[in-house]
DNA sequence: AGAATCAGAATTTTT
DNA sequence: TTCTGATTCT
């Protein structure tokens, strides 16, 4: 039990008070992680067994590093535990039972991309307004109602619901929530949101199986409760409601995913929901300077909902929190990246020391530039993950596709690519068919002559044998070799190894690096089963970092303040603290919204160790126009005791050395308000953005066709003959190939070079 | 059917 | 500015 000398008397406390409900409050930097798998640790040297221990975690490297951690302590048996994010947790088990709910147990997780063109699909069907039904907004929407248990059905029913909707001229809203619903469970397709509402029906209509889970699960802890939405909240209360052994750990004020149905009233809530539970407050930051830890205490107190409590630091007091100006989003990246270079070289760090964040990824442009200029070596964290790629994405359709024939998403995505004639007349045909038959495509595709006329038809039903043909691999053969199989004869690989740009050749590796993926799953020896359809289950659940190279760079990391939680520094840049950047434009209508994005600053700050560097622009890019910034309103909240005014006019304040703090409020804003005087930094000017010139304008001078052009029949051109386009100008053919309607010549137009055209649909006039 | 071009939109995103 | 989806051209 040496592990618990490490503790300090709170943290140890949480960890040994195993029975009953318990909330831990965990301050930014209080040994969170820690308190928990040792709290995990500890049970199972207690003797409880590991397979009755589930742990709940937002990614799935915060549930990959715990396990690790644990397994430090107690060795191999934590490889037991029921650990992982809500949604891989709750698939595994809907894997089991989904038979119970009407679900083939093989069913597709849709991603965001998928549910999101099937929306547009239903809208365009339904014929309404993608301006006013937005599909984002409409996702939006959906997401909303089944984080809160509210069903299709539900929603048509609910008065106010429906007013809402019908208020905002979207009273069809109700109706495609329920066409969504219904399209998702003939694809034998569950999206994100249905992985946690399903789970509830599951519970809610089966109590034998409820039952089952809540003897099973004797231990539950939840980190990052602060994050849980309703769905969530009843699935975990449902579960612990037998034992009560429920252990929740979270921080209030670093709630920042609302906007995803988070609600912050679980975590504030709790005590209501167990009046005997035992609340720890982590209170100690261990992370950062008393600076930093005041700085962030003096931005959250003013936000009116939270739990109270204490955050201080015993650390260095440090250095000041300094911030800084400059003049145009491209100097703010000049600014920071020379003052990392500063920084690195005085204190002897290396560059993984330094985080930049922004509340925006459109931010990173400037930051890299700045970066780049200076080489700096820098890496963006997040954006597109490696399963978000078009190519992975195309590949694992057809795995998709492959077992599970009626994933509507997967069979529009690969039923033409790599491309084999089959076109969207084709494609609407087959759903108008299987709209009114009420089957799947792939069914109609397996028909196909019904529906379609003789070339069509000949296209699809070759598809759809072939995407049988995969299945019958992947019965017999190991994944890797299934998937690799299915990426030859879909002749997608070569379709990529075609491609010999250098996109090209990216997109190609990417594939290669997934069938080397799955190369090393099938040879995994701690699963049983390693075919392909296993492999499958979880991939859509896998996102950013999971598939992150250990190649650990000395870089600088650059992300949003968002995918930074949980994350720490040694100095930390916050960028773009301006009014309508951060806090964001959208977060200024209600209180709650600003305070999230109050509570997402306090996140920001929180991830800086030594030292916290806070930047603002007067001006930037938006939308590809130059904008007037005002300082951020958070800054005004900082008690500027702790801070390090660092502005590039430097006479501008030294005379204020004393000066109060509305004194300094005012020097930062005096610059931007507009009604003051322009200094001389400020009054440079602005960039030349106006002289960008259209390009096509530049490269062809659009051709006059003569008074008496008309386009005539080409069909007995020949090599040699002089003709004129109607935009291209005079021209000469240099060659024909082709037969019959096909036949591409070869011109070259004297105005602008070498084109290839079809003549069936070239405009041309023969000059004689 | 497929390439090229144009218009319009545009937070944050653990799953 | 940069990306995406619809339209136009071949």
């Amino acid at each position: 039990m040496d592990y618990l000398k490490g503790l300090n008397p709170s943290q140890r406390q949480a960890v040994e008070q195993t029975e009953g409900p318990v909330m831990i409050v965990a301050g930014a930097g209080s040994g969170k992680t820690r308190v928990i798998t040792y709290r995990v640790a500890h049970l199972i040297q207690k003797g409880i067994d590991p397979f009755n221990i589930l742990v709940l975690t937002f990614t799935n490297k915060a549930a990959k590093e715990m396990r690790e951690r644990i397994m430090k302590v107690v060795g191999s048996e934590a490889k037991n535990i029921w650990m992982g994010t809500f949604h891989s947790v709750f698939a595994k088990i809907l894997r089991v039972e989904a038979e119970k709910i009407g679900y083939p147990n093989n069913f597709t997780i849709y991603d965001t991309d998928d549910s999101k063109s099937l929306l547009k699909a239903i809208l365009k069907e339904m014929s309404l307004d993608d301006k006013l039904y937005n599909p984002n907004f409409v996702y939006g929407r959906i997401s909303m109602a089944k984080n809160n248990l509210i069903s299709a059905a539900e929603y048509l029913k609910n008065d106010q619901i429906q007013a809402d909707d019908f208020s905002t001229g979207r009273g069809q809203l109700g109706q495609v929530y329920a066409t969504y619903t219904a399209r998702c469970f003939k694809a034998g397709a569950m999206d994100f949101d249905d992985l946690l509402f399903k789970t509830n029906v599951l519970l809610r209509d089966h109590p034998e199986v409820l039952h089952k889970y809540q003897h099973k699960f004797k231990y539950l802890m939840v980190d990052e409760y602060q994050d849980t939405n309703f769905s969530q909240y009843l699935i975990v209360k449902k579960l612990a409601a037998v034992n009560y052994n429920l252990c929740v750990v979270g921080d209030d004020a670093q709630s920042i995913y609302g906007f995803r149905g988070a609600n912050i009233q679980n975590i504030l809530n709790f005590q209501k929901d167990y009046p005997d539970v035992k609340v720890f407050k982590l209170e100690q930051n261990y992370r950062s300077t008393q600076n930093i830890v005041n700085v962030a205490n003096s931005i959250i107190k003013n936000n009116e909902n939270q739990l109270e409590k204490n955050v201080f630091s015993d650390n260095d007091e440090g250095d000041k929190v300094r911030i800084t100006r400059s003049y145009s989003d491209n100097e703010e990246g000049k600014s920071v990246a020379e003052s990392i270079i500063q920084e690195r070289s005085t204190k002897s760090l290396d560059w993984n020391e330094f985080a930049v964040l922004y509340r925006t990824n459109a931010q990173s442009r400037s930051m890299e530039e700045g970066l780049r200029k200076l080489g700096v070596p820098y890496k963006i964290h997040g954006g597109m993950s490696f399963y978000q790629r078009k190519e992975i994405k195309d590949l694992i359709a057809y795995f998709r596709l492959t077992f599970n024939n009626n994933d509507e998403e997967a069979f529009k995505r690969v039923i033409n690519y790599p491309a084999r004639g089959i076109g969207k007349t084709t494609i609407d045909r087959m759903i108008v068919a299987a709209d009114q038959y009420g089957k799947s495509l792939f069914e109609i595709a397996l028909n196909a002559p019904q529906f379609l006329d003789n070339r069509a038809a000949t296209a699809v039903g070759n598809f759809a044998t072939m995407i049988q043909s995969f299945a019958a691999v992947a019965k017999t053969s190991t994944a890797y070799d299934a998937a690799l199989h299915i990426a030859q004869h879909s002749t997608l690989l070569k379709d990529l190894y075609d491609d010999k740009s250098v996109e090209g050749l990216a997109r190609y590796e990417n594939i290669q690096e997934l069938l080397n993926g799955i190369k090393e799953f099938s040879e995994r020896e701690d699963i049983e089963d390693r075919n392909l359809s296993v492999f499958m289950e979880d991939v859509a659940l896998l996102t950013n970092d999971d598939n992150e190279k250990a190649e650990d760079k000395d870089t600088v990391s650059l992300m949003t303040i968002h995918s930074s939680k949980g994350l720490e520094f040694n100095q930390v840049y916050v960028v773009g603290l301006e009014e309508n950047l951060f806090p964001s434009q959208m977060s200024l209508n209600s209180r709650a919204d600003l305070e999230e994005e109050r509570r997402l600053f306090y996140v920001a700050v929180t991830r800086a160790e030594n030292k916290l560097h806070l930047s603002y622009a007067t001006s930037r890019f938006k939308f590809g126009t130059l904008v007037n910034c005002e300082p951020s309103r958070f800054l005004d909240e900082i008690d500027p005791k702790y801070l390090e005014i660092d502005l590039p006019k430097k006479s501008a304040f030294v005379s204020n050395e004393k000066s109060s703090f509305d004194n300094e409020r005012t020097l930062w804003k005096s610059t931007t308000g507009g009604e003051s005087k322009t200094n001389d930094v400020f009054s440079k000017p602005k960039p030349a953005s106006a002289q960008k010139v259209k390009t096509t304008a530049l490269l062809s001078k659009a051709h006059v066709p003569s008074p008496d052009f008309k386009p005539e029949d080409t069909s007995s051109l020949q090599v040699g003959q002089q003709v004129e386009h109607e935009r291209f100008g005079f021209g000469k053919v240099l060659n024909l190939e082709g037969n019959k309607p096909d036949i591409k010549a070869t011109i070259f137009f004297k105005d602008i070079g070498q084109k290839q055209l079809l003549l069936k649909f070239a405009k041309l006039r023969i000059v004689r």
